[in-house]
DNA sequence: ACGATTCTGGATCATTCGTTCCAAAATGAG
DNA sequence: CTCATTTTGGAACGAATGATCCAGAATCGT
């Protein structure tokens, strides 16, 4: 087997920076010279890695959620002290919108971003947004067994009001509030659970 | 005063199609061309009144402020029952997410699309944003005084945190989902209050 | 050295973008 | 009618869009 030049580049390390990208700076907005000019890479190299740009974008989709969406589920999985798992993932999307950068969540910015008008991209965030409503519900069931949630709460309707809030936390993260101001919706937020 | 041809039609009535068109279509995505088309209006006229693109998406936003957030915030304004109004408020946004046509809240969308990079849009979208969330805590301190709220919660706490659960409904209502989805989420809101 | 593979970036593609210019048509008041 | 004003849309603007082609340099295995 003869072979070239070695690849210059790992194809992952580059899908990482392409998602911080699309993440803060959006989809539609920025254009290919832009994202070339962040990921380190020719632009030729890019087409021939990843393919076109909305390529690229849900393949981002993908990795942001192996890489960032696991872990809030893998919290929210754990087996001991489900409540405590539940607080600590909403202080996760708290951390989200507390973040300086203001990237808010790419899954939030994208289902916003793309509408109704690409339904294939419209069903990977929507079956990603279920990932994070079956972890809550997950936890939900497990506290509501040790009594650590009160009984008339019915874990469905939660599961999906926490998941609403998360994406709410994310948005509001796109705006560059107090912290106070964050903190407190969280607060707020947690209410739910007592 | 000499005067020439009259104005063929209603600067408010434009107003109001464009203000729809963005909150369906977006801000980026859409050019100019298809605006106009759902305008009924020349191209030249939407210049010479509204000004620039982003002009015009400025004036959508006080309009939107002025026609959709205040039927909100009227709600929550009156004087009687003021939990009653509370959820009448949270189905409001319940409405925004049923709706057939996906266009969530023209705030929420912007604030996404707009990220960071024009301070101006920013601060106006986060003013709006106020706006509900002090319509939010009046009712909540009238239900506290009047024992319709459990004395534990802080009305600065759940003005915010429904404030978000609202974006989110709004982001959520972007997907086409289920009704009764939409419903259990709006449901579990709901159980902050309780 | 040779062939194979890959990287890079300039040139180029048609298309679209927001915007402006302009000229013809329309319609009012004096 | 005349003049002023407004409407309309074609033409054109420079810039930017996503994407492709291509040539040259780089770097591997043989």
């Amino acid at each position: 087997m003869r072979a070239g030049r070695p690849k210059a580049f790992e194809q992952s390390e580059v899908l990482e920076k392409a998602m911080h990208f699309f993440w803060e700076r959006g989809y539609c907005k920025p254009g290919i010279a832009e994202l070339v000019g962040h990921l380190g890479i020719g632009r030729q190299s890019l087409y021939d890695t990843f393919g076109s740009k909305r390529d690229l974008f849900i393949k981002c989709i993908y990795h942001y959620r192996a890489t960032q969406l696991s872990t809030v589920i893998r919290i929210l999985k754990e087996a001991s002290d489900p409540l405590g798992r539940l607080k600590e993932a909403v202080r996760f999307f708290e951390a989200l919108a507390l973040d300086k950068s203001a990237r808010g969540c790419l899954v939030a910015n994208a289902i916003v971003e793309f509408g109704t008008d690409d339904p294939e991209i419209c069903a990977l965030l929507d079956e990603t947004l279920a990932l994070l409503e079956g972890g809550y519900l997950d936890a939900l069931r497990r506290a509501k067994r040790l009594g650590q949630l009160p009984p008339t709460k019915k874990p469905a309707h939660i599961a999906k009001a926490l998941t609403n809030a998360s994406i709410g936390m994310a948005v509001t993260g796109r705006l560059s509030k107090d912290a106070a101001e964050i903190r407190a919706a969280c607060a707020g937020t947690l209410a739910m659970l007592g």
